[in-house]
DNA sequence: CTGAATCCATAATGATACTG
DNA sequence: CAGTATCATTATGGATTCAG
């Protein structure tokens, strides 16, 4: 949780809501946590899934996911470098906000085509 | 859902969760949302319930929930002015994830007292 | 009461290029 | 491969004032 980059408390002290969007707000946070719900996934291998995010973009959502205790990232010492990026158990408690986002989505806005093409629970 | 506000689709067309979230983001959405889960209510109403939000961003907060189809306003013609905004259909079948939310929220940042102080099941 | 108008500060995001 | 660095742009949020 590192030092509190969310100043966004201040509905009331009670709102949880709140508290929660505030760490999957931003806007690739929800899909790289959806993602990581499939499993493990490399830098590249998550850029992939979202051609318009910079790297830059991306390091900084992963940055502050991992600051806020929701994923973990695991460095390989090696050549080429390897990084793993992984749910923990406080990002894996997300599940429920992420399927319920996904089903909302699915069912009022899945004008796009089959909704899925890689579902998490599918993938390795 | 008026002119396609949200150009935030790019992660690949079957990405619901990006799209539901994209309608839930901004500071105060979710808290409206979730405020008028417990029924109806005026423009002040709502304002006190978030102290911080000026006027200004209330309003755009919500003139972007009722573009999104979310939220109903009704504008009654009196003096002095009432308005009243309630949850549309579409906006009531974002219950799941707003409890989800709510829940993620309490279970894990919920060290803040008593959680609610205001849960919209029982207000009026 | 329910906003609209204006001005301003900062944060978020993006494009591009570069590196160990 | 997994990022950084730099620059520019846009979006977001806020303070204040005004109005029907």
């Amino acid at each position: 949780m590192a030092k509190a980059r969310h100043s966004r408390f201040d509905c009331n002290p009670g709102c949880s809501v709140e508290a929660a969007i505030g760490l999957i707000d931003g806007k690739w946070k929800s899909i790289v946590l959806w993602h990581l719900l499939g499993g493990t996934m490399r830098f590249n291998e998550i850029r992939r899934t979202m051609l318009n995010c910079t790297p830059r973009m991306l390091t900084k959502q992963l940055r502050e996911l991992e600051e806020d205790g929701l994923i973990v990232r695991k460095v390989y010492a090696q050549v080429p470098p390897k990084v793993e990026y992984s749910l923990s158990e406080l990002g894996r408690s997300m599940e429920p906000i992420l399927s319920a986002l996904k089903r909302w989505g699915d069912a009022n806005i899945g004008l796009y085509g089959k909704p899925q093409g890689h579902d998490p629970r599918e993938a390795t």
